[in-house]
DNA sequence: TGTACATCAGTGAACGCGCGTTCACTGATGTAC
DNA sequence: TGTACATCAGTGAACGCGCGTTCACTGATGTAC
């Protein structure tokens, strides 16, 4: 039909890229036990041998889908750092890691599967570490306070995304506001004390 | 050849139990992807076929080994409440929590990623909740308290487990003994003012 | 402007793997009479 | 105390599955002259 949609060329134009959307939606639809390299191949309307192009492996892509859900999770805390101040600004970031979870679960989950190479240099890190930063006091120094609010967050969306928590699918969001508020709050009185 | 080992009987005595013991050693040696019901069987040598004569199948058999590291961490729990009082013992259950995740730490993944029927109706949570009720105070209701305890500790294994906080291996116990000690005084000192 | 040729990006058939599970079976055990 | 027979607890061969990956290939693209 119309060549502008190059659907059926046979260079696909950017096969690369292509893949590792499809894994990104796979993920989501279908969960993380049918993302095999094949299925995603198949999503692409392509044959089981055409990804090795682009990657070495399964790892390796896997390794890139991962490095997407970073990006977007430090995009997601940076918007939420910036939309308040002070601990408000620590909470939103913590509401929007678990809101972050609770949208893509099987993302969530294979981002934290995947082998990290540098463990504290992600982006996402890097923005919680400096609100924390701003936040501690003589009772509790900044690097316990940035690993105690990231734990805090990361067991609230593991235990919610493993369904060990009795919450509706609506409740979510607004317990970890409350949750992270209560936390955020209690070390801000810290440093006033 | 004494038949007191009963080794080579026909009949196994206790192959359920055998089994369940098995896989703990299996996961604990080679993984979570080694732990397959014909490896089991392997390793307690017998045929492939011989477990479904004690679980309908494979999921059935990882029930009941997440149900034993239940049971088992329910008791390291219990243990580390009675070692103190107060916030000091919520600390102690924490770091005690985190602890059972870095001993077993294949075994403390499978646990949370079978399905669970009822949420909040084992052992280990009861015994924090208890805890956790006696520090609640005006600024921090009892459950909300309870489920920050839960994710910080769980968030901080899951984070070691996944190698996302630079640490030795000698190192996490500390760590997770301090943390859990700053949230737990935190909380206290919320309930004095 | 045309042509030769290297390179890039895909195809498609095939392999071996270990898995969970099915099937029909057989040896051991215990109980009723 | 013996014997018949139901039941229990195992065996072992086989199946189909989808996977990641290998291999040798072919069609499309771009560049040097």
């Amino acid at each position: 039909m119309s060549t502008s949609t190059a659907e059926k060329a046979y260079h696909h134009g950017d096969l690369g890229a292509a893949l590792v959307s499809a894994a990104l939606d796979l993920l989501e639809s279908d969960g993380a036990a049918a993302l095999s390299l094949r299925a995603v191949a198949r999503a692409c309307g392509v044959s089981a041998m055409a990804p090795y192009r682009h990657f070495a492996g399964k790892e390796q892509l896997l390794e890139a889908v991962a490095a997407r859900g970073f990006e977007d999770l430090a995009e997601s805390l940076d918007a939420a750092d910036r939309s308040a101040e002070g601990a408000e600004a620590l909470a939103a970031q913590g509401a929007a890691y678990v809101a972050f979870a609770c949208r893509r679960p099987a993302l969530f989950r294979l981002m934290f599967m995947t082998p990290c190479r540098k463990p504290d240099t992600s982006r996402a890190y890097r923005i919680l570490e400096m609100r924390a930063a701003a936040l501690a006091g003589p009772g509790m120094p900044a690097a316990d306070l940035t690993l105690a609010a990231w734990a805090l967050v990361h067991g609230l969306a593991a235990l919610i995304l493993d369904r060990r928590v009795p919450l509706e699918a609506g409740e979510t969001e607004a317990v970890a506001r409350r949750i992270t508020g209560q936390f955020a709050r209690l070390t801000a009185g810290l440093t006033e004390a």
